[in-house]
DNA sequence: AAAGAATATAAGTAATTACTTAAATAAATT
DNA sequence: AATTTATTTAAGTAATTACTTATATTCTTT
């Protein structure tokens, strides 16, 4: 599978508020699709729809149990394609390094 | 002005191979509306139009200089908001360093 | 086995997006 | 001042996307 047309999947998954608000839920707690469509006002088969744009992207995976459908991050996908572009826009990725740290610290303060 | 709005277009605008592609051509160099489009297929309001979206996104900014008009990066939109979307997707953006650091040091082996 | 619950798929539609060519604007050259 | 060059704006269209409701599938419970 060529990096790109991952990456070409993700930023599309990513050009999404919904669906950046499912991925947001999902950091935290692993969620079946009943409790991710409970969180939006739209339809049920919408957010069933965002779900599979998210997992063609390969940043949730999907796994049923009985009757229900789990889906819960895949942290690295989202890490790998945000750097690997990064990398390519800001030269070696200082400025980026420099952010996630202080707000590494920030959060570190914070917790 | 709200990030969130900022985030909304900055996500937007990366969900276009084209969009990206121009980024990373102003990542190494300051280049005018012609100097981009002559790197495409497509036609120049075409290009223009991708344009337009970027700097929206506050990612780029223009100058018109004479005849031409010059575009250049502005490094610090796409970093704080992939950095800022990655904290709340990625707890303490950890893997996010762990990935940064490898991929300089991947870019310093191959440069 | 029938009924109910959770989810996905199908089919249709409205809104958005990404192009195209043609026309307008503005600066440089003759 | 007329022409050429660089770029944008305008207008139209084809393709894509984001929803909707209705139907199908799969599990659980009775």
């Amino acid at each position: 599978m060529p990096i790109s047309g991952l990456m070409e999947r993700v930023f599309q998954a990513l050009a999404s508020t919904p669906r950046r608000k499912i991925l947001a839920y999902l950091a935290h707690a692993e969620l079946s699709a009943g409790d991710i469509a409970a969180r939006f006002e739209m339809s049920k088969p919408a957010v069933s729809q965002h779900l599979s744009v998210l997992e063609n992207a390969g940043l949730i995976v999907s796994e049923k149990r009985g009757q229900f459908v789990f889906y819960r991050l895949i942290p690295d996908t989202l890490t790998n394609v945000l750097n690997g572009y990064a990398q390519e826009v800001c030269p070696v990725s200082r400025p980026l390094k420099a952010e996630s740290r202080v707000l590494a610290e920030q959060q570190r303060e914070e917790g």
